[in-house]
DNA sequence: ACATTTTCCTAATAGGTTTAGGCAAATTCC
DNA sequence: GGAATTTGCCTAAACCTATTAGGAAAATGT
């Protein structure tokens, strides 16, 4: 028999496990925006009663950890493939169209990648896979150590702040359009790394 | 007689206007955080049911718009301030330290500048004088019109980006200290717009 | 002093979160 | 294959927040 009764209707069981969840939640978040997710609409997407949601999930904040982890992991694993065999300006804006694309692509996953995590939940998160991208990437420029992580500093405040602005209509119906900003963004870091100042 | 009552027992007004709580509302934010400002927390600190905030706002939404909009004005005055009289880098700089110190002193009231307003809304606020200032800067740099665009769009991605990384708690705990890399972005701002590639 | 307006209140509805305790389905063990 | 046990989902309930409708008292105007 199917592990999925028709409408959940005459008992039987709805098959929940803490990653169905998540993945279910992610999607949530993506179509109604990941502020909006929320322990109820969940179980309504399962058919199934809220309180039940509770024996896999600790409580709403974790539910959110949880898709923030979910997120940070894909993104990792895009940018680890966007990167794979490219060096310099390629690399730089390989992953730099990783971040945009992916915010495009899910808005309410990427909003969760801001979820705040605690110290010890982000040290085991992907997010340390994303740092150490980022100063790959910064091997192919020429720069001193205390430099490099300035650098990465950068360059994810750039990425971040320019996806996040884009996404909020920051930018929105000026001219020219943002897809010649982003481009003119990647020329101007390159030339930047390239080019780094003394202090 | 006071327009104060004791704790509210025995009548008499509260003296509620949309200013006075927006206001109460930022101060909420900044102690509670931007999202966990609530029309019923802010009627508890004016020792009021919650129905009477509703003769004065509209909803919660409309208090989260008007929070906004104060943080924008503010933010935008401080700039003002912070601008006059200044030039170059020293204008570049003066800038941007005035978004990260008010995302430090007002953590909330940041946090609501990100707030999605309509586009109506947006119009209207201050945060087209923002935009205006970004660009009073550039005219310190030798750019040509388009780039100008890009340049003021690349300024907006590093400042709340970094600061909203910094808050965050992106780049915590690691070595250098956030305030040495914050130098060294102006110093690389700085050389990059004095040596703004071609495309 | 009286009529009007304003401001705050009570009451009610509707959702979201979370816990406690129950019964039936699935799994495990003879 | 049936009994015992575990697991999974449900009901019920308490407690938040948001929002609307309608009432009563305070402030204001004439």
């Amino acid at each position: 028999m199917s592990l999925k009764a028709y409408g959940r209707k005459g008992m039987a069981r709805a098959g929940l496990t803490p990653q169905r969840l998540t993945r279910a939640g992610a999607e949530l978040a993506d179509e109604v925006g990941f502020d909006h997710v929320t322990v109820s609409a969940l179980a309504r997407r399962f058919d199934v009663k809220v309180a039940s949601l509770y024996s896999h999930l600790r409580n709403s904040h974790d539910l959110k950890t949880r898709i923030a982890l979910l997120a940070l992991e894909e993104l990792a694993d895009r940018a680890a493939d966007a990167l794979a065999g490219r060096a310099g300006k390629d690399a730089l804006t390989a992953l730099a169209d990783v971040y945009r694309d992916y915010a495009r692509e899910h808005p309410g996953r990427y909003a969760a990648t801001q979820f705040r995590l605690d110290p010890a939940t982000a040290a085991a998160s992907a997010g340390v896979r994303h740092a150490q991208m980022t100063r790959a990437i910064l091997r192919g420029y020429d720069l001193t150590e205390p430099d490099q992580t300035h650098a990465v500093r950068l360059l994810g405040s750039v990425f971040h702040g320019y996806v996040s602005l884009e996404m909020g209509g920051g930018f929105s119906h000026s001219a020219p359009d943002t897809q010649q900003t982003w481009s003119r963004t990647m020329d101007a870091l390159d030339a930047l790394l390239r080019n780094w100042p003394e202090p």
